[in-house]
DNA sequence: AATAAAATTTAGAACGATTCTAAAAAATTT
DNA sequence: AAATTTTTTAGAATCGTTCTAAATTTTATT
């Protein structure tokens, strides 16, 4: 665990937001000026190896942070690009009923429009 | 609907492999050979703008099309990548439930290990 | 049919996110 | 403290996708 792993996994932990790559790199600059992007690249791949934190694919945009590695469902507003959790009950079960397997992973990505949405903008470092 | 947009679909709806752009840009050339790549980005822009097929983001790699709108699960072998749908009953409503809002679309993608590569190798191709 | 206007295609440049590379620095082992 | 391994750094390279501008095709108008 180097010094600049600890920075990382601080900036991930330290809000509920799920931060892309690029904005984890500008937040542990603050802490650690020197960083440099690829250790960034390495260690967030390092520390979901350690089932530390989990990569979420596929906005279409860049990838972003999860603080949990247990799966779970995202929500995601499509004014805002906002992300929320949510779970769902024995969704464990119900899944490998429905494929008629086990399984190693999910990803359950929902697109709505959040609440604050439906009435005017917002984005995830305002609210 | 040009002859370029016409072979793409029919590319598409081919066979029930979810194919990357990659893949359908080969496939269209062999009958199309002077199309172009940004004319496939193009078509699989505007026929899912159509609602006849959906694009499946985030293995992390290519994003893939379905020729189908509707959403529904993917399981996805981890060992070959092969792709297959399946169903969840009554999940549309078991959803709207767990988020308490109406949504827009779902994406649910389940990552397993296939019956055939418990046992050996295999590709969307072969199989 | 001829003309004009609009939409689509093409080839390749540009772009953004991520990965790779090679050298320097830091940490660990002996 | 010397040697070995791991990590970091900066920037180049790569990959998928989007953009651009010119050429072509299609559609609408006479």
């Amino acid at each position: 665990m180097t010094k600049q792993r600890a920075v990382i996994l601080e900036v991930i932990r330290s809000d509920m937001c799920h931060h892309t790559a690029d904005e984890i790199f500008t937040l542990a600059k603050e802490k650690l000026p020197g960083i440099s992007r690829a250790t960034v690249y390495n260690n967030l791949k390092a520390l979901e190896g350690d089932k530390l934190i989990r990569r979420i694919t596929g906005d279409g945009l860049s990838d972003r942070y999860d603080n949990s590695y247990v799966p779970h469902g995202h929500m995601i507003c499509e004014q805002c690009e906002r992300v929320r959790d949510f779970d769902l009950d024995n969704f464990d079960r119900l899944l490998s009923d429905a494929i008629g397997s086990e399984f190693n992973s999910y990803e359950l990505k929902v697109r709505y429009t959040c609440d604050a949405c439906k009435a005017k903008g917002a984005s995830c470092a305002e609210a």
